[in-house]
RNA sequence: GGAGGAGUUCCCGAGUGGCCAAAGGGGGCAGACUGUAAAUCUGUUGUCACAGACUUCGGUGGUUCAAAUCCACCCUCCUCCA
């Protein structure tokens, strides 16, 4: 259930209501693609951290530990101790990222895994059965992610099959909710690359089918962030106002400044963890490297007003050691600080929308929150 | 005291007459990263007046058109024998 709480121009304040708890938006769901997210944080953290959303990966899952692993172990909330809501993606991104160990065809991908080799064949209807069983809050369609630019032919015919995906997607899972008694969730993913018209053409078809959220997926795979907003304000207006809006895999603080801008509610990206994990620090004035010389004996905090549990307690001086020294902490410390900034840009963003004030806070952090320095 | 072996650029370590400022690691410095094949990947790492020149391979001297590489002596370290 989603209700649209304020808005300001095209920005939208809203709250979702799951089984699994309540979801503020706009929101920043923190990645934790194999059932963790990576650089030691657990789902106790994330708790401390401000997390709303914990998003999983369903290829992932599949390969290692199984579907019927997590599923007997009480589903993936249970098994990652993680009490929230949960989103699972398709393993349509795979379909872009692992692009040199697959095939694609009409029934589905067949992947060569990229752990032992081994054949797995995913279609709409296995990735339903998988995202079922793992028993996620949330599910996404089955989609194929087109790398940008793609010529139109093959972005056209990708699309058109993403939209057959997505009819069967809507059947298995509604096939597998009755099945199971459940109500998990499926929200449908519009691609169409870089081009409007085909991109808003899907989204009318996607519209048309009772899925509970829309994505727009495909961005920030190659093109400028400019063409990705275009896309966004080409595609907003076609996608259903009461329901909640998500922007796949994006994106740094800016991307998410001008998305929410632009209408739309859900966010996840790997940045700030990866990033964290590799010494990029968020914040308010940039993001700073932490492995510079520079910085080696630097007592302030990563963020002097941040509340973040690093922050709280750590130097500058001192993570950079970490870093240095190749000590797991290093990274910990960093993705608690990367996590807790994006869940709190959210967080203000949620308020100065109900406020009135998103405009003044998007001139004043915009260009300035994503910059290096 | 005797017999072997070894000393290479910040470190480890290849190289045994010219294609060597010298492989490869590590470390240092810097960069990348957008639904995570990522604790990963890339660049750079003698000096300068930098498409060239100069200095460098324990030290000194020599052989040679040419030496990190060959010869002599010296210094240091390791192993074994006394």
């Amino acid at each position: 259930m989603f209700t649209l709480q304020s808005r300001q121009g095209t920005a939208r304040r809203g709250r979702l209501e799951t089984v699994h708890g309540r979801v503020e938006t706009p929101a920043f769901m923190n990645v934790a693609t194999a059932a963790a997210i990576k650089g030691a944080v657990s789902a106790d953290d994330l708790t401390h951290i401000g997390c709303q959303v914990a998003l999983c990966n369903t290829y992932h899952l599949h390969l290692r530990p199984g579907e019927q692993v997590v599923e007997a172990m009480g589903g993936l909330r249970t098994f990652m101790g993680w009490p929230g809501p949960t989103l699972t993606d398709s393993g349509g991104f795979q379909v872009f990222s692992l692009a040199k160990l697959r095939r694609i065809e009409e029934q589905g991908v067949t992947f060569a895994s990229h752990i032992d080799g081994r054949r797995i064949f995913m279609g709409p209807e296995q990735s339903m059965q998988i995202q079922a069983a793992l028993g996620s809050t949330i599910a996404m369609a089955f989609d194929e992610c087109v790398e940008n630019p793609s010529p139109r032919d093959y972005v056209l015919a990708s699309c058109a099959r993403t939209t057959r995906w997505a009819e069967r997607s809507r059947a298995e899972l509604d096939r597998q909710n009755a099945q199971r008694g459940a109500g998990q969730l499926l929200f449908g993913i519009n691609q169409g690359g870089t081009y409007a018209d085909i991109r808003v053409d899907h989204m009318r078809r996607l519209a048309e089918l009772p899925f509970d959220g829309y994505a727009i997926g495909g961005l920030a795979v190659g093109e400028p962030a400019e063409v990705m907003y275009e896309i966004i304000e080409a595609v907003e207006p076609h996608m259903p106002q009461a329901l909640p809006r998500y922007l796949m895999g994006v994106g740094t603080p800016d991307n998410l400044l001008e998305a929410v801008r632009r209408g739309v509610d859900l966010f996840d990206c790997v940045m700030p963890s990866r990033n964290a994990r590799h010494g990029h620090l968020h914040t308010r004035a940039g993001v700073i490297n932490l492995n510079n010389e520079k910085y080696a004996t630097d007592r302030d905090p990563i963020e002097p007003t941040c509340a973040c549990p690093t922050c709280r307690r750590y130097s500058r001086g001192y993570l950079r050691h970490l870093f240095k020294a190749g000590e797991l902490l290093a990274m910990r410390l960093s993705v608690l600080h990367n996590l807790w900034f994006y869940n709190q840009l959210m967080a203000e963003i949620r308020q100065a929308i109900e406020q009135g004030d998103f405009e003044d806070y998007y001139r004043r952090h915009v260009q300035v929150l994503s910059r290096r320095i």
